[in-house]
Parts: C-alpha cells; structure tokens; sequence
DNA sequence: CGTCGGATAATCT
DNA sequence: GATTATCCGACGA
C-alpha cells in the first residue's frame, strides 16, 4: 500500500459547512487539508481552529460589512478565504453558512501527515539576504503547522488559492473527513478557550483545539501598539 | 520554559 | 494615518 497521500478519500460534503461556524469549527479537528501543488502534495490532520460568525461578531473580518477582501466569506459554503496580514502573513479559512451570510472557520494549525520533506523546506527558506550566512535550522515536525501563518507557508498556501472549493474532489485544495484508524486515532479530547490575537470578541470561547497535542499554537493575548 | 519588540504592507477609516 | 484572526529572534529565569 501506499504510505502517501490518500487520494480516495473524498472531500467532506458541502453539507458540512451548511452550518454555523461554531458548530462547525470543532467537527473540523482530526480532518485532513491537503494542497496538491506541482512540487507535491503537503498534507496535514487539523488539531486547532477558530470560529467566526461574521456581520455578528465583532472579531470576524465580516462585522463592518462586505468589502472586496471578504467576499468570498459572503459565497456560499466550502470554499477558501485567504487574507494576507501583518504585512506578510496569510492565513486560510473555510466558509460556513449559505451565501449572503459571512461565516468563517479559520485553520490554525494541523499535525504533517504527508509531504513532511517538502513542508520543512517551505518553512526554513526563509531569510533571503543574499550575505546572510545564519545556518539554516531544522524544525521539529511539530513546528512545521503550528500556527495559522506557519500552516500556510508549509502547504504553500496564499492568494492564489483565495476563492477554491474545499468540496470539489478536482480542487487543488482538499478538506477530507479524519482518517480512520491513523493518526492520532483514538485521544479526540477537545478543548475550547478565547481566540488567538483578537482585540473584540476576546471573551468568546471560540477557539478549539485537540487536547494534549503539541501541534497547537501558543495562545497568546491581543496586543496593542505604540506607534 | 516565558515574555517582549520589531518587521512589514494590505486594508479600512 | 491606524490597525492587524502573526512570526521570529533575543533575552531572562
């Protein structure tokens, strides 16, 4: 058998994230996102994700309203919204809830189950001054998608895949149910808290993540700047 | 292990 | 002009 990427699997239904996103955020944890790329395919197992729910939460992208950056969060449900933030970082969400609402799950950090080479690569050519002689560390498996901007880097995830249908099995882009039997298996304790970074909605328990893994982010409280 | 400052630019007010 | 759904390296314990 083949130990790579499982290309039977099919992608969760469009059903799925016919939902709220709070509802829909923690039934995502043990689910695998996979991007299939000329260089090959990365693949990892969901372990932490946050929920948005859109024109209602004052932390989602959607609270003041469509602008171009959130339009794919008004289309309907299954497809990517990648934003690009702090003036070099993406981050990738799925859409929830039918058309005209704003519902997001935002994919924060997942365990490499396929393509771990490749990823590594991704994350440590990072530096390009030219006279840069720093010698180039090697990431621990566990670093390689922990954190929503890290797990972009490692699947090659940015603008251009903005607007893809996780749904669609000729997607490059894929979102599949837990494998059965693999991984992690059987520990599926989840755990809820605050999201990561968000100065409104801190107070919401939207976060959740799969207990006693060390793929998780580090929660980190929101802070503000002094010019 | 933990906290902190700086990087860096699209997006929105 | 201010803010940002973040990361990394530096430094202290």
């Amino acid at each position: 058998m083949d130990k790579g990427f499982p290309d039977a699997v099919e992608p969760l239904p469009r059903d799925f994230f016919d939902r709220p996103a709070p509802e829909v955020a923690p039934a995502l944890l043990g689910c695998v996102l996979a991007h299939e790329t000329p260089e090959g395919v990365v693949a990892v197992e969901l372990t932490e994700v946050e929920a948005y729910a859109g024109e209602l939460d004052p932390a989602s992208h959607a609270y003041r309203g469509k602008t171009p950056r959130n339009a794919v969060m008004y289309g309907p449900p299954g497809y990517a919204y990648v934003y690009f933030t702090y003036g070099m970082h993406f981050c990738v969400n799925v859409v929830c809830l039918p058309a005209g609402t704003a519902n997001a799950v935002l994919l924060r950090a997942g365990r490499v189950i396929a393509g771990e080479d490749l990823a590594r690569r991704r994350r440590s050519a990072r530096r390009l001054v030219p006279d840069d002689q720093t010698p180039l560390r090697v990431l621990p498996a566990r670093e390689l998608a922990r954190g929503p901007a890290r797990l972009c880097q490692a699947l090659a995830i940015d603008r251009a895949q903005n607007g893809l249908d996780f749904c669609d099995p000729a997607s490059p882009l894929r979102l599949s149910g837990a494998a059965s039997g693999a991984g992690t298996g059987a520990s599926r304790t989840i755990s809820a808290g605050p999201r990561v970074g968000v100065s409104a909605g801190a107070d919401t328990n939207w976060r959740f993540w799969v207990a006693d893994e060390p793929t998780v982010s580090a929660y980190r409280p929101h802070k503000a700047r002094s010019r």
